[in-house]
DNA sequence: CGGCGTTTTGAGAGAGCTCAACATCGGTGG
DNA sequence: CCACCGATGTTGAGCTCTCTCAAAACGCCG
């Protein structure tokens, strides 16, 4: 979800696909990494385990998604990998990524930008959840957004997936927007929204 | 913060140091990009404006911190930078870094490992925040950052500082771990807690 | 037409925020 | 050595805002 064509064409090939059950894991903490994987479809967890047997989550990867992309540098993995529901998985193994990177440079900056990306794109989301108000937190969003004429936001998906991107509840975004748009403070007409130009 | 010893040795000498007054702008949005920066001291904010004027802020880079790294990839900066506080940067200049990294695939292959850990920290960061509870928040951390022994935490800075980290006030975070401690949760010893190992 | 997911509005409760006072600790200078 | 100062750490009380639970309207697709 976050990018988009994330393996190049010509590594896309050397993939290797895996079916998980659903609970079944890809891999443990510490166990030797084969390198970064693929969601091609379900939902797969990685999770970290404490001594009183609690589930801490670092991350959620739905289809589309790359997980356990820093395996490429590390020789096992630092975390647990389970399959939330019945999932297909890619497997790159990290010696044909490296070698495509030594024989390749372009590609290898195309993955460090790709990566670059991600940094910025998840400093900016996290920046925003420092926002306590939701009508801040949606006007900044809205900010952040906007098209080329500076003032029209289109939107992506639904609205309950950009509820949880802002991590709102969605009826905090439904009940908010509608406030905001009752204020005058922006337009909305389907999946577009305007922001007004006026200042506050 | 998020990262040390960004960049390696061999490319930290071709890094230039400019001095800015407090509001003063270290770029604009659409200006020609030079390449990525790193904060020396003092602080500077990424912003975006939208047309009615209002700030909206990507990122917060303090000393340490690196800003712009994705403008090695791309020929124009993408948002306005401009320093809080007085403060002293250091620009890498994109050619030499691309170079360094054409000449050098280790270099090359280093900044792309940096990159992949600062996504998995972040991504851990952002799963935390769509926690509710404040205290499954700080147990989740807690699971997340325990030492070798599978139980123990050192907590590298100020409470305040973790507060911000975990997006809590200080005071929400103080009152519950001082809860977690009457509930025999944890255990506090100076910058030391410890998990119970017996489960809830 | 019938079902399912999204969108919308209502009412209530609780968790964390805010403001405030005080304790504690480390450093600084007289 | 002690008084002072600032920052961190801690606790109290009230309040606001968002979450939660609920129900209904809407739109889309088979």
């Amino acid at each position: 979800m976050i990018v988009k064509n994330w393996p190049p064409a010509s590594v896309r090939a050397v993939g290797v696909e895996r079916t998980l059950k659903a609970g079944e894991a890809l891999f443990r903490l510490g166990s030797r990494s084969a390198g970064p994987y693929e969601v091609v479809s379900g939902k797969v967890r990685l999770v970290r385990v404490d001594s009183a047997g609690r589930e801490a989550v670092l991350y959620v990867a739905m289809a589309g998604d790359a997980l356990a992309e820093s395996s490429l540098f590390s020789p096992n993995y630092h975390c647990d990998a389970i399959a939330s529901t019945h999932s297909v998985v890619r497997l790159y193994p990290k010696g044909a990524l490296l070698a495509e990177f030594r024989r390749n440079p372009q590609i290898a900056e195309a993955f460090m930008a790709m990566f670059a990306h991600q940094v910025m794109s998840l400093r900016t989301r996290l920046q925003l959840r420092d926002i306590r108000s939701a009508r801040e937190r949606i006007r900044d969003y809205l900010t952040l957004n906007v098209g080329a004429d500076g003032r029209t936001v289109l939107l992506s998906g639904t609205l309950k997936e950009l509820a949880a991107y802002l991590g709102l509840t969605h009826e905090a975004l439904y009940r908010t927007l509608a406030e905001m748009a009752s204020d005058r403070e922006i337009n909305r007409s389907g999946k577009k929204i305007t922001l007004s130009t006026r200042r506050k």
